[in-house]
DNA sequence: AAAATTTGTACAAGCGCTTGCATAAGTAAA
DNA sequence: TTTACTTATGCAAGCGCTTGTACAAATTTT
């Protein structure tokens, strides 16, 4: 059969002379074992260098100290901020964290789920991916007893599920009547695809805005894109800029193409802000340091991975017995006003 | 005892009319099953929703599909992309990558060490954190049979390991070309921890260059710093900046330190790359955008982060009876001149 | 038609732990 | 001293899979 491969349990029991049971839960602090038992017990653990094998204690006690993470992708600047935050906080409560990046394609989310249910994982934080639009694949998860957290990008049709969120429309709506009150009168919005409940809040947010200032809504100031990429956001600008009714202000749905957006401006002339508002939402790292500066919206990206963890954790943790109850989490964000939007005061 | 939990192998055993060997085999494609029972198998797997325990599997056959990332931490450009580069490969040759963020603390990366040893993982990526120097935990884990491949910050005291590197002496001297080409010939140097070998061959590649150039090497102008922060490097360029005897150009060991020392200098209302050049070891995802543009050295951390899987790879397949010969991998860098030392030509 | 192969499947041990229950030893109460 | 509890430890089954070996049936060879 199989040959035996690092030092086991049997190994300590023999040497400190005691039986297995007795080594696992010395090991354990489990409470029946005598301290002077326990003390022996570890000295010969160490002794012998062992190292218990999680693999045989998962399959013994049917679940894993680690927390399966779906995300999109690690690029983008709140993401890769937000997976930071979700390791630290798991390490700090004795979980390891597996990384699954989607790359927004529904399939692999699918895929991922697979693997990490038969992985037997605690629990799974998630973003939804921007393909997602069908759910079967966390109903599976949460059959199995796997206890999801969703971080950001959540969907209604998901039910009973601890979710993360900002409030995407009073946020939008927010930055809108900022960009308004510079003076801005003629906005235009690039969104993200409104498929995701969180592109569709925004751009309502934006929408009413303008109509609570009596502000027109030109639906040829709208514009949409997949993936709010760098270079999507360059593309829209172009079109937009290049209409003979221009606006002077851009609401870019992500902070990305609120860059672009900048970029593409200055290339043709067009000075930001004077001519041009723009602002964006999310933040990345150097939103604050190029020139201009971007007026950006925070988002939580910290308090919300360490909540997820905690909630995750709690739920996990929560009694079998008595249903647990499944929060909607509200985070507050935080407008950041830069030079991006600075039409007031000269700098 | 333990009451089972989810569909396992004896069900579907049950469901199809074998035994769990066979079911075992046909869902393993073993060869010695008829193709007929692996439909049958399969076919009742399916009907039951059966997902295999990959815990049960890996305690069993003493490995798992998983390889363990030790990287200091997400939010830094290369990083983030080094480590999406290595999930996605990962994935497509069927392991699951799971992060492990050091926060450059060698006790850290101790614990995750024995971590990921204790999770019986099929091997390691790592790339060393700042403060390492001693290296005993990376000898335990290859005594316990697991891979290691070391990446980008690696250091010869560590033997018979794949290392997959940039030349960091070679690159740091013709960066330094690159400046002196530009005109600027009164240069500072902010480096790293010099405890880290590729921070020592960046600075002994700057001297070189001076060297060979025949320009003078002031100490007062080689500075050093622990993390190479944003806010780091403000405080460098401060102090280097008040000096009388100014330099002209500032090459730092990271980018995110030149735009800092870029952004500070404009402050105090020194114009760049006028009066003052700066280039900026890696790339961070700005750096193109930033005003003005950062001159940079990208590190190939996609084409590294391929290599460091397929490597791991190819080690944790070879055959154990033959030796497997370590390679250390030297890969191009690519100077990226851009507006912060351009002196020459007036934009 | 018997013997020798070649399939195809089943049995059962083992991977390294956890844990319910039994039992032995130690202590307190009767 | 006997009985009744505690407290500490051991026994053995079980978690869900893999796999060496045995064996029966089907196929080929003589």
């Amino acid at each position: 059969m199989k040959k035996k491969t690092r030092v086991n349990i049997y190994d300590v029991a023999e040497e400190a002379g005691f039986s297995i049971s007795t080594v696992s839960r010395a090991l354990n602090d489990d409470a029946r074992i005598s301290a002077k038992t326990k003390v022996k017990v570890k000295a010969a653990a160490r002794r012998l260098g062992f190292q218990k094998n999680a693999i045989a204690t998962s399959l013994s006690t049917n679940q894993s100290k680690v927390i399966g993470v779906l995300v999109s992708e690690l690029n983008r600047g709140f993401l890769s901020s937000l997976v930071h935050t979700l390791e630290d906080t798991a390490f700090a409560m004795g979980y390891s964290v597996i990384i699954c990046q989607t790359n927004n394609s529904h399939e692999r989310e699918k895929t991922y789920m697979d693997t990490l249910i038969a992985s037997r994982i605690a629990g799974i934080i998630a973003t939804l991916s921007l393909e997602t639009d069908s759910y079967e694949h966390f109903e599976k998860a949460k059959e199995q007893g796997i206890k999801v957290v969703l971080v950001d990008r959540v969907s209604p049709k998901i039910k009973s599920t601890t979710k993360i969120v900002i409030d995407d429309y009073q946020t939008a709506f927010e930055g809108t009547q900022h960009i308004i009150g510079q003076g801005y009168d003629k906005i235009a919005y690039v969104s993200g695809p409104t498929k995701q409940l969180l592109y569709a809040d925004r751009l309502r947010g934006f929408e009413q805005a303008l109509k609570v200032a009596g502000l027109p809504l030109n639906p040829e100031w709208i514009e949409y894109s997949d993936d709010l990429s760098y270079e999507e956001g360059t593309r829209i600008a172009k079109k937009i800029l290049s209409r003979k009714d221009k606006p002077n202000a851009i609401f870019t749905a992500n902070n990305l193409a609120a860059i672009s957006t900048i970029a593409y401006a200055r290339q043709i002339g067009i000075r930001v802000p004077e001519d041009l508002g723009v602002i964006g939402f999310s933040e990345e790292p150097f939103s604050a340091f190029m020139q201009p500066s971007v007026t950006s919206i925070r988002q939580p990206s910290t308090e919300m991975g360490k909540l997820a963890v905690q909630k995750l954790v709690e739920e996990i943790n929560a009694d079998p017995g008595e249903s647990y109850i499944h929060q909607k989490i509200i985070l507050d964000t935080e407008l950041i006003p830069r030079e991006s939007t600075n039409r007031l005061c000269k700098r």
